[in-house]
DNA sequence: GCGCGTACGG
DNA sequence: CCGTACGCGC
């Protein structure tokens, strides 16, 4: 049994229905993880994902912020959700599939603009959710589980437009970085877009403030698909939706696919 | 040598610039007068007006609020502006025409919900608003002069769905009525379209309020022509444009059309 | 209902 | 730059 999962941030997934709703007839992934939804999960608009086959959804919302949502055309089920940094964010959820495998949809806190956590709270909240998250993983030792969501960090080098500029700038600084890096070692967590792409620059951010962003292209790899070892070498067909940054009253990130061959 | 006018409170020029270019195109008024440009001057977005041959502008705007314009095919010179009840709003603006014509676009209040002065201020303000266009007038004594604008009042049975009903409300009250006829009689003013268009329901302003304005037709005749007597006779071809209040994301005013043969 | 302003988060 | 929320004016 093989499937595709998406993860995107849609940055208000009421605004942008349509653009939901276009990536589900294009791409048709059998699971989408959605993040930023900016939604109470009774007003998301699940009628016409239904009608196109996404019978099943496993969300977590609220009123103008944040938002997560599994929509699935496999069937779910609510496998509960977690406050990271006990902020009472709905910025996780997970649910489970048929064949026992664990979906997490993350949103990590963006962190504010100053990389200092003396001076900024909002940063600090960001680190200690990862520390949450490490810690979680170091008690689950989850197992069969894929773990996709804006992880607002972009950990490589070529995940940027520019290593040596974002050294200071939040999404980008070694703390955060080694703080995504010891959570994912917690959970033994493969990077599956990077296990089928290791080479070469990899964004799916550009920011609504750059005008032209696709000439300027100062792009960050920020979304992610992660797997757990015993399921990661199914993992293939990772791609990264470029092209949706440019369609009509975009989101300022794209689709990240990958497909489990299980 | 004839003009066509024509008057429309577009609620927002700059979210609307493309239905007044639209109204430009299909119909060419030489002379259209806007309300409700919510616009400093400086950010009106002239330049396709200009593109479609209107290359005279006289206005007055200010920031989110009111905000009225002049916009010509024919030159036009500034002919000020005046600051009935003293609001410190921008809701007049004349412009002449070379052939000595007075153009003055009028931006009347609402006048809030409760037609008592007593209760609601803005009621009083708009009352006082009328009350000094009429000491205007008497002091003008305006010839060969056109009034235009939304002038928030319908002042006739059939200028609105529902004469009895909306006696209470404010637009159609005695007492705006009164103050709007003490205007108009203090300069002479002839109720243009009433003159091309004596009998029958005649209305330019739907709701949004009424999901279904069409077949609701709630309406009220908000907006209008006036001419002093000595050119009055020159009027012809009045017509209320209905379809645009079908346009997409419409003002919840049409534009009102009259032609001069001067 | 639908514009605007301001604020806040990203 | 682009979403949300809230308050105001119409």
């Amino acid at each position: 049994m093989a499937f595709t999962l998406a993860t995107w941030n849609i940055n208000s997934v009421r605004l942008r229905e349509g653009l939901v709703a276009k990536l589900m007839a294009d791409e048709g992934p059998d699971v989408l993880c959605l993040q930023e939804c900016k939604s109470p999960v009774e007003k998301i608009p699940v009628e016409q994902f239904q009608a196109l086959g996404y019978r099943w959804m496993v969300a977590r919302g609220q009123k103008g912020y944040n938002g997560v949502a599994i929509l699935s055309k496999l069937p779910l089920e609510d496998a509960g959700d977690r406050d990271y940094a006990k902020m009472g964010h709905a910025r996780h959820v997970a649910a489970r599939l048929e064949n026992g495998v664990v979906i997490h949809n993350c949103y990590v806190p963006a962190g504010g603009d100053i990389p200092d956590r003396e001076v900024n709270v909002k940063f600090g909240q960001k680190l200690d959710f990862l520390t949450d998250m490490r810690d979680a993983f170091l008690a689950d030792n989850p197992q069969k589980s894929i773990l996709v969501g804006d992880l607002n960090i972009a950990p490589r080098e070529d995940d940027v437009w520019n290593h040596k500029a974002l050294l200071k700038i939040v999404s980008h600084t070694p703390i955060e970085v080694a703080h995504l890096a010891e959570a994912q070692e917690a959970g033994k967590w493969v990077d599956v877009t990077r296990q089928d792409i290791p080479e070469g620059r990899l964004y799916s951010w550009w920011s609504y403030r750059s005008p032209d962003w696709d000439a300027a292209d100062k792009g960050r790899r920020l979304d992610h698909i992660w797997a757990t070892p015993d399921i990661s070498n199914a993992a293939h067909g990772s791609r990264i939706l470029r092209p949706v940054r440019g369609w009509e009253q975009p989101s300022d990130h794209v689709p990240v696919f990958a497909t489990f061959d299980l």
